[in-house]
DNA sequence: TATGAATGAGAATTCATTCAT
DNA sequence: GATGAATGAATTCTCATTCAT
């Protein structure tokens, strides 16, 4: 009988938890309810609240950056790997929605309060996104541009998108608009690198994924 | 003598709390401390937290929406109206930069909590948006796109970029990687323009604004 | 044009206040809503909280007393002078409302808080009540009796049926039972009065007033 | 090791400062120290103050009400269930003297606030003394009469002498006035019971109990 | 491991009272 | 006399954390 472990349990329910209300607004009362388990259990497990914050995002953040690496690397050419960056950032980010949720809420803390753990992994990513353009570059198929906004434009787009998913539904419902209820990444991603892909390019003739 | 109304004092120190620690993390002692009032007073011109919050957030959204707004009235074209709308969306932001903040942790939230009038002027930003890429549709400049995906780039990207002024600060210093400590928001906002454009552009072969 | 003194207006709503939520439970803020002056006002008028109080007091159990007493004093006859007080105190009590409920709480805690004044107040009732029995005993027309007792039934009796005319009148709608809603309190104290003075009579064929 | 718990223990102590100060002058930290417990322990056991209220007038009022149901029961004849309704309602209430303090503030806030569960207790009581009254008419040894007039007798004397024990001998101290310090109540039972029945009797000659 | 109970340090809110005008 | 604003001292309640079993 897989047992799913205590331990494995409360992060997870922490994760949710720190997702939907920040760290602050996040109330260990309410994890223990919400995971079914004793509250001194937690902290069996966890040191305290802070440790289990780090973590939730220590165990959020890294399979995601790996994923986008290893994906990229499958990828030869700039253009490819580019999009492949986004395409994957875009799938994973859905994939595990309380990605997005944190990331923002850490971003809009300044990431001061950011764990080492987790601003090293965002930097993973954007290393991968500069030596991408940089690649680009040398083949002259991209111009010179700043990576640090290109990487604000997938992120920002990204996270933004999969974050406001429930708020979207919300607003579909009162305002009746159809429109709104968008809720599938990938569309989002294939137009997200087609555009940036297509500001990139040296030679607008140059031929597009399509 | 010029006095600053308690009240006010006691918002733009709100508004600067609720965007550096969220909400639950703002704490109405602090609040109190550093606005040089007693604490009862925050209770006397503002009810309680929640109000107050929703005292900030509308002082912070009417009149960021409101610039925008007057702004794109002012262009004919719906090529300089959209760019327009980026830039002064930025301009604002980076004005403001409570605003990008106080949006990102609401969207975090997935906007739920987010209060009427603040979700009210994101939605105007949104219709017009709409309308001006209509606009564009209908001159025959623009290709149909969805425009809360132009939206959320827009809103993404610009939101990330002022959120993270300072932590882009704090990795320079670590790094000693100059290339992080882009602060000005201009070029950001005109680049992000030109890519959003670019992509939608009927004919790229039409002229763009330099 | 008659208008209300400011602080007449106070100890009126603050009798009422008084009378409703106790003294703990009255709240100064309320008490200036409702008398439409400002909170300020109260304490120009009257230094703090439990001197108006005091004054709430004073201006209550006076009047009152001295009603009973220049009425008692009106008879002659030992039973004429007790139906007299009994009939006046349910008459006293029943037209200023408040009495009651104040008094009870005053009883209730113990009366330890209550305002020299108004104990005193309520001495003087206690002690025309034992003049007029002491005369019953003296006349050979009333048994001896512990005088407190009869204070008791009395006072107790009667508060309890003024103070209880709000929550009859709900219950009765609740339980649709119109016997609750009895709220004449005429006949009550004719009824107390009889039953007490008949328990009294050392003759019980002794001739009873209607 | 019988040691008293915590909830119990609380339960105790807010009682007595409930009947002493009133809901609103009951202070949860004086509660708190008073029991030796923790302020959150408090919370820990009862939710909030007024639902600590709630359970201190559950365990006040159950008891009480039946103890005197099964008294009542106890006997047949309708005089002798009536001097048993009154004698155990005096005893009770003097055993547990918050319970006349408690009663009285909620009567002197017109009961409105009374938690539902006192007030269908009181109903209790108040019903059962009908059926008694009623029972005599049918045995022909009552007149008729109004039981809620009765009932006020009953409650309100006894509930005045038991809170105004510690009233009465602050005075007898002060005045010198021993009559004053009568604090036993079974006598005063005793007497309203022989005073209520004997203005019930419809013949006067019937024999009276001793 | 797990859990019910406990707790200290806060944190939001209230309230009587005062002050400047 | 009257009033809007301010304030210090509570007061209720919360929350992360610990302890005994």
């Amino acid at each position: 009988m897989a047992k799913i472990k205590t331990a494995e349990k409360i992060l997870m329910g922490a994760t949710r938890l720190f997702a939907q209300h920040g760290y602050d607004g996040a109330i260990m009362d309410d994890l223990a309810e919400q995971c079914g388990v004793n509250k001194a259990s937690i902290y069996y497990h966890h040191k305290d609240k802070i440790t289990l914050y780090e973590h939730c995002l220590e165990a959020l953040f890294t399979p995601i950056v790996d994923a986008i690496i290893v994906a990229v690397e499958q990828e030869s050419g700039a253009q490819d790997k580019l999009a492949m960056h986004i395409n994957t950032f875009a799938k994973e980010s859905a994939a595990k929605p309380y990605f997005a949720a944190i990331l923002m809420r850490e971003m809009a803390s300044g990431g001061t309060n950011l764990p080492v753990l987790a601003r090293t992994q965002m930097q993973r990513i954007l290393r991968l996104l500069k030596q991408v353009l940089a690649q680009g570059v040398d083949e002259k198929v991209f111009k010179k541009t700043e990576p640090l906004i290109v990487h604000f434009m997938i992120v920002g787009t990204i996270n933004l998108f999969v974050a406001t998913i429930p708020l979207r539904n919300a607003l579909a419902m009162e305002e009746g608009c159809q429109s709104l209820k968008v809720s599938n990444v990938k569309p989002v991603g294939k137009q997200l690198a087609k555009t940036i892909i297509r500001s990139l390019l040296t030679d607008v003739t140059h031929p597009m994924p399509p």
